[in-house]
DNA sequence: GCGACAG
DNA sequence: ATCTTGTCGC
């Protein structure tokens, strides 16, 4: 395999990561309030951020984007640095802040316990949940019937959970990004899942980037132009 | 040393 | 993540 950035700055980055996990609180200091998901996508260059805030009835409130040049290679263990800064910014264009916010990547279920779940939310000072549908690191048992879950455990530390979700689908991994608590991240996942592999937040801010992505791909073509 | 490795 | 049609299983 190739490097793609150099020793120094590897380490710089890891001394980040460091300094984000030693600022990670893992207690239950959150409200559901209002409720929000963020994914990315990429195109060309560009990354794309996506943040929804949902209302009662699991629907869209609001809705914020953010564009920018991609600056940083896909590198696992450092995914922040790569899709952190556009996230932040969709999430900062909200109108309404929101008080608990899933995000699609790994928490503490990290190398240094930074996964972008802990980063955004350490960052934005916003509890967030980490939801993954690979596992990057930590053991487990793979639960094989809906609705299993089984423990992720780092160094002997419960860092989060693997849960099957919906049947025909492989689990997805969940675990606490900044302000909540192991147990309350998975009871929060399965609160908001409603029939699909991954939780509403996550689900309608994938849909939600892609449709963006799609708008910048071909303008005009959403009509009244 | 070898393999694994979020999106 | 992204490139992509049909297709198998709920």
């Amino acid at each position: 395999m190739k490097r793609f950035i150099s020793i120094s700055l590897e380490r710089h980055l890891i001394d980040i990561q460091t300094k984000i996990a030693s600022s990670v609180i893992i207690a239950d200091l959150f409200s559901e309030d209002l409720i929000a998901g963020v994914d990315q996508a990429f195109m060309g260059d560009m990354v794309i951020s996506g943040a929804v805030t949902l209302d009662f009835p699991m629907k869209i409130h609001e809705l914020a984007s953010c564009t920018l040049a991609t600056s940083f290679p896909y590198i696992p263990g450092f995914l922040s640095f790569r899709e952190g800064p556009a996230a932040v910014r969709a999430i900062k264009a909200l109108r309404k802040r929101p008080t608990l916010l899933f995000v699609d990547g790994c928490g503490i279920n990290h190398p240094r316990h930074a996964g972008l779940a802990s980063y955004i939310g350490v960052v934005l000072d916003i509890p967030t949940v980490g939801i993954s549908k690979n596992v990057l690191c930590g053991s487990f048992e793979t639960p094989e019937e809906v609705g299993g879950v089984s423990l992720l455990v780092m160094d002997g530390d419960k860092v989060g959970y693997v849960l099957k979700s919906r049947k025909n689908c492989r689990p997805i991994v969940v675990a606490p990004g900044h302000l909540v608590s192991v147990e309350s991240s998975l009871k929060l996942v399965c609160r908001f899942l409603r029939n699909h592999k991954l939780p509403e937040p996550c689900r309608l801010a994938h849909d939600y980037v892609r449709n963006v992505k799609e708008a910048l791909r071909a303008p005009n073509q959403g009509g009244f132009s």
